[in-house]
DNA sequence: TCGAAAACTGTGTGCGAACACATAAAAAAT
DNA sequence: ATTTTTTATGTGTTCGCACACAGTTTTCGA
């Protein structure tokens, strides 16, 4: 049936060559006001729609895209977003996409700037970054915006700078979810603990906006001061200080009914106090990490709310691959589900990877 | 940086011409065995992967896929698999993708014949649709087998015959699902009903599955017999019987404690509840129909289960380009995330699309 | 009015793979 | 041994687009 209108098919009909539809359509200049007139008119006519594929081969070019990533060994969470750009350089190697991974120190804001700065000198086309570090980020991409790269975020959003799109959580509302799930068949307000775990200054926006989102959920949903709670615990990995330092908080509080860790690591909380007895807590954590997965099986956590953290890397990719090969609009910011998962439906969400292809 | 192979580098190096190359690529014989078996060596060596950008242009040639789906209008459900087979369409558009829908009347498997047979004479290069009819499926299964076409089922699977895929849910699990979801909170089994409208005769193999799912969810979970009764209501659409017939059966299980109502129609009865107070019932439906969001929005539905519907669609379209142009391996079984949704998090898997993008 | 620079336009080649066609070598038939 | 047939192999064109380059026309200063 119709078959697709090619750059020939405009000349013939607008009477020129198609070098100069050429010119029209990447506005290389050279081109007669009237030329430019009747070639932009009989595009408009014919509903012209380049040919992606031709156009790919023809450029000849590779895109390369930088990946600056926390390195997966300091925190495994980082491991599931590289999984995503993995795949995704894989799906679009025949676009000639090449992304190549760096990795900096979650931990050490210089290394990220040191490593950010052999990216410069590589000079790629497009960067995709997680920026946890704010300031050095900015930093960051005041060069980048000088040299017009593609910038693509996902996890952290950031303010200023060219931008092309933020693929993340929103944690505000990750905070209200959890907050129901607290709640779930409770006509009355349960009291819960938000607690953060680790001395993450890189989330601490996020961890803002979880606690703020569970208080608004509690003070929308019933009437008066919400009954939570804010801790803070930086040495999660001492797991004698953790516990006395949660008993310390139970005995206080013992009509505690939930805990809603606000970052992966709800697995540490539980080693810690491995032995305990804490079925009447209902506990709610993020990610599906092996660990936090098999305490979802044992019933130590309750509920374990996914962000997608593969997905946030695959699309990454995705938008500067739509940008730059595609020419497509990019939504700015883009929203991952917080799906909520329990032992019934965990495998799904790990054995998600056949959506990744193409 | 390693540039890719391309078949001109293994002619060089195995001493031949692109064109043998080809020929032990696609063969199509006429090789020597000499040189067939060195080229393989070389194919091997330098780990060639074909560019299927050229490739797509050079073979210069559209697939026709067919998609045969119940017709929308008869029932809502099925706008959703159709949205998401036309943003594959979009999608794959560049590479010569062609999708044509077909309708057939849901309630009538001899329209399911006549469309099936007018695809038959279309010569389609594939197939693409639900078998709800079993027998009539098969029977056309066998036509297509013959003409070697590829075909790819979503929503329900069907045995025999060649199926490169079936995408859909795990009707089971989500019985199982449904059951946690009945009980959280509660360390008593909770009296279900498990509730069908309608008389979709063409999905009663889904609605066996739910409903042994959620029995063998109690019957793990909990020690003796699982308290949960089935029901079944044909005319969903008569409010005043629908009512009556709830009424009575809430009168004759006065400890009733959720309803557990297994397609997308939950909206139906709670619209034929409309005044009763069922505030003490936990009510779980499936699929994100407005209706139902309304409903669960204002806490008559507890829970949705979604079964990404439009996914399916646009996976299945996916799995036949996989096929067809990418030439790669396809799942048989491709199961779909069961996601839990309520209010906090609905949004999400309302505004997914960008996740289509290509 | 002429000539050089600037503005404009068309043609041709290449991207990598698919396939048609021509030709060469080997095998089979005479 | 020669012709015919079969098998094997190489060359060339095509897909639609990007871009280089050559060629043509226009502009404008001297």
């Amino acid at each position: 049936m119709s078959k697709r209108i090619r750059i020939k098919d405009i000349a013939k009909k607008a009477g020129v060559s198609t070098g100069t539809v050429d010119r029209v359509i990447h506005n290389r200049g050279n081109v007669s006001p009237k030329a430019r007139q009747k070639v932009q008119e009989v595009m408009q006519e014919l509903d012209y729609e380049p040919n992606i594929i031709a156009s790919t081969l023809a450029y000849n070019r590779t895109v390369e895209i930088a990946a600056l990533m926390p390195d997966p060994s300091t925190d495994k969470y980082w491991s599931y977003p590289l999984r995503g750009i993995q795949k995704a350089a894989q799906a679009y190697q025949h676009f000639g996409v090449q992304v190549k991974p760096y990795f900096f120190n979650l931990f050490d804001a210089e290394t990220f700037l040191q490593i950010g700065q052999d990216i410069l000198d590589s000079k790629p086309d497009a960067l995709l970054f997680p920026p946890v570090f704010q300031k050095e980020s900015i930093h960051l991409l005041k060069i980048l915006e000088e040299r017009d790269m593609v910038v693509s975020c996902i996890n952290t959003d950031v303010e200023g700078g060219l931008v092309l799109s933020y693929v993340g959580q929103d944690s505000y509302q990750s905070g209200v979810l959890a907050g129901k799930l607290l709640n779930i068949a409770h006509t009355h307000p349960q009291k819960s603990l938000v607690l953060h775990l680790g001395n993450d200054t890189t989330n601490a926006k996020h961890l803002i906006d979880k606690e703020r989102g569970i208080k608004d959920y509690y003070t929308n949903k019933f009437a008066g001061e919400a009954p939570v709670i804010g801790a803070h615990f930086d040495d999660f990995d001492d797991e004698k200080a953790l516990r006395s330092f949660f008993m310390d908080l139970l005995s206080k509080n013992p009509d505690l009914s939930g805990v809603f860790i606000t970052n992966s690591r709800a697995y540490k909380l539980i080693k810690a106090l491995k032995g305990l007895d804490i079925s009447h807590l209902r506990i709610i954590g993020f990610d599906l990490l092996p660990e936090n997965l098999a305490y979802l099986e044992e019933q130590k956590i309750s509920f374990l709310i996914n962000q997608n953290s593969a997905q946030q890397g695959y699309l990454g990719v995705m938008n500067i691959v739509n940008k730059l090969i595609y020419k497509k609009e990019v939504d700015r910011i883009q929203y991952l589900p917080l799906d909520i998962v329990v032992t019934e439906n965990a495998s799904y969400y790990l054995d998600r990877e056949f959506q990744f292809v193409l």
